[in-house]
RNA sequence: GGCCCCGUAGCCUAGCUCGGAUAGGGUGCAGGCCUUCGGAGCCUGUGGCGUGGGUUCAAAUCCCACCGGGGCCGCCA
């Protein structure tokens, strides 16, 4: 997983390639390349930048890092005026010294510039599919994972300047639909629920309660066969109702995730998939590359299969080759999304048909696929060049397989990326609390849709909501109402999100409610916080001129400009890897050390020159946590 | 049986790709900071790399073995 395809031209670059300069003129690092071996010193006193290169070269000039480091400090010379005003040698580093006047007037312009931070890249088209829930039930916490990922994902992507296609797969063709469709159909489920929101009411109620009821009464079993046959077919009234009823949860569905903050650009339905006969043209460039072949006999007579012994990755399995087609001639579920895939990647005919779904509340519009005409005018969607499809691990295997059949069939020019993350299970306490009965002796509970166990994400962003409009009329008592609402409602899905994108995606998260409720620490109001105070102190600064050149500096202030310089440097390891860890850290650091400033520098109260100065840094510092909260889809306020 | 992921203080977590300075946060607990730009804050203390080997001048990081937890393994999605 990751892309390495970003030059930056930033202030850091400019700053380490000066430091290259002045060790260039000690003979003894004459043509060492210092890539890659930057990095900011543990302490203040030992300098604002650091080489470790003297590491790397001590055994092959056979001296200590110490000698090296303290030979090169003496040869290095340090041009007047510049980035760099100082070099020391130190315990095997090299240690720069900032000429501070100058980096902190050009840090400052540059930070305050629309769009720091953004590396320059070669763009690419990317389409990024998240989410995919099933049509038949409301979002649990699991799913919002996946969704504050698979968002965080595409806005780091299009801050980077790619074109970025956000797609929603909806499978309203399989069981699950088939279940909620088996209840209202056949088993006389209300169309409705008074005061519940439809996919909740489909999920929490009827899916649950037919589950259960198919152990009582194996025949309705037999009910779900039929419905499924049916909206397999298509064009008859079961599977109109199907699509309908689906329809009907995913705007349900939508709510929630446009609640959050999250928006698409397209919604791919498996039935249109079906109509659009994906797999068949799939199968027939499958069939004449001579990726697949018919098994004769064995344990697999019947199928097809795709050839994978010769792939290293999976030679050494058991049986590597994949079944994608079964004896009965009907397709699985690994060679429908190769299909899908190569859409994607434009290897078969775009054969789809595609009508304006909804404007989303962010004014963007969003395109769904459809059966019969669409319309004629849309944007092109598929034909890119990355596709990073969010999916949980437990899938991986079989992402695996969808990958290596891209590889191949592009000849390694297509690139898939199964993004895979952990679930989310629920901590013994909260399962208790809602009355699981789950095995006491484990540590967790995993969620499980047919049995109801599970906590939806309307229900935690509530309890968020009514927590913060709690605290934040706390402390604005005579706030208007509307104020109230709206800050809470940004805490809610801050605190919601942050929460969902601090955890390295491949730990499970063990949710607890009453954990998930604190809104102090390392939480998204924290970061809120941080910037509503920068905020508080324009405001009440009144008019005032910037001031980029400090006379003196006192260390939080040097401190938050070191971190402002090296917001770059989050941001491409964040697209190294697109994980959302780099920009969670880098801004909870910045909050920390506007908080310390904040402490330990006066802005107002100072004397004229540093007052401008502080006003300034306060701005860019503004700016530079604004940006990263944008990027994890934080609502950076004003007031809170 | 094969394969994949995780294991860092009481609890949660970063650092592991690319080995280097005293392992960074949060929470909890103990204490301190309100005549100073907003206390969702700041400061001090407390406590940690699963085990055993190996490689290296140097290992949380790389290699091997083991232990513990979770997941996946051809006609489910």
């Amino acid at each position: 997983m990751g892309l390495r395809l970003w030059i930056s031209m930033s202030l850091l670059r400019k700053i380490e390639a000066e430091a290259a300069t002045i060790l260039s003129r000690a003979g003894i690092l004459r043509d060492v390349s210092l890539e890659g071996t930057f990095e900011v010193p543990p302490r203040p006193e030992l300098g604002d930048l650091a080489t470790k290169v003297c590491f790397t070269l001590a055994s092959k000039l056979r001296k200590s890092p110490a000698e090296i480091a303290a030979q090169a400090c003496s040869e290095a010379e340090v041009a007047e005026g510049g980035l760099i005003e100082r070099v020391e040698a130190k315990g095997g580093y090299i240690n720069f010294y900032f000429n501070w006047p100058r980096v902190a007037e050009e840090l400052l312009k540059e930070a305050l510039k629309p769009g720091y931070g953004k590396p320059v890249v070669k763009p690419m088209r990317v389409m990024v599919e998240h989410t995919s829930v099933n049509p038949n039930k409301a979002l649990h916490i699991g799913h919002a994972r996946n969704a504050c990922l698979g968002d965080f994902v595409s806005r780091l992507l299009r801050f980077a300047g790619h074109e970025v296609i956000v797609a929603n797969y909806i499978d309203d063709t399989g069981t699950q639909v088939a279940d909620i469709v088996v209840g209202f159909l056949h088993l006389g489920f209300p169309l409705e629920k008074e005061g519940v929101k439809f996919d909740q009411y489909c999920g929490d109620d009827v899916y649950v309660r037919v589950n259960r009821m198919y152990s009582e009464k194996p025949e309705l079993l037999e009910k779900r066969r039929e419905v499924m046959k049916l909206i397999d077919e298509g064009g008859n009234d079961v599977a109109d109702f199907a699509r309908k009823l689906a329809e009907r949860v995913l705007r349900s569905q939508l709510q929630t995730l446009w609640r959050l903050g999250v928006y698409y650009d397209l919604l791919n339905w498996e039935s249109d998939i079906l109509r659009a006969k994906l797999w068949e043209q799939a199968f027939r460039k499958l069939k004449a590359g001579g990726y697949v072949y018919y098994a004769e006999d064995g344990k697999a007579k019947g199928c097809w299969l795709l050839k994978l012994s010769h792939l290293p990755e999976f030679s050494k399995l058991e049986s590597p080759d994949e079944i994608l087609v079964r004896s009965d001639g009907t397709v699985l579920y690994p060679g429908k999304d190769i299909a899908y895939a190569m859409w994607k990647h434009g290897l078969l005919e775009d054969t789809f048909s595609y009508k304006i779904f909804s404007r989303q509340p962010n004014g963007k519009l969003l395109w769904t696929t459809t059966v019969g005409e669409g319309d004629r005018e849309h944007p092109k969607f598929n034909d890119v060049e990355l596709s990073i499809n969010v999916i949980d691990v437990r899938q991986s295997y079989e992402q695996k397989v969808v990958a290596a059949a891209l590889q191949m069939l592009s000849r390694g020019e297509k690139k898939y990326i199964h993004y895979a993350y952990e679930v989310v299970s629920l901590s013994r306490r909260t399962a208790r609390k809602m009355g699981i009965e789950a095995d006491e002796s484990r540590q967790f509970i995993h969620m499980s849709g047919r049995r109801g166990w599970y906590v939806n994400a309307d229900t935690l962003l509530e309890a968020l909501y009514q927590k913060a409009l709690e605290e934040t009329r706390k402390r604005n008592p005579d706030a208007s109402r509307e104020f109230l609402e709206k800050t809470a409602e940004a805490i809610a899905v801050s605190a919601f999100r942050y929460e969902m994108l601090k955890v390295s995606p491949d730990k499970m998260i063990v949710f607890d409610l009453d954990e998930a409720l604190k809104l102090e620490g390392n939480t998204a109001p924290y970061l809120q916080y941080a910037h509503t105070r920068c905020a508080g102190i324009l405001r009440k600064a009144g008019d005032w001129s910037p001031e980029y050149k400090p006379r003196s500096l006192k260390e939080p202030e040097k401190a938050l400009l070191r971190h402002i310089l090296m917001y770059p440097k989050a941001v491409e390891s964040a697209l190294r890897d697109l994980r959302p860890i780099h920009i969670c850290s880098y801004a909870h650091k910045l909050a920390t050390l506007l908080n310390e400033f904040y402490q330990k520098c006066p802005v107002i109260k100072a004397e004229e020159h540093t007052r401008s100065f502080r006003l300034t840094l306060v701005k860019a510092a503004k700016c530079t946590l604004a940006s990263a909260l944008d990027l994890l889809g934080i609502v950076p306020l004003e007031r809170m």
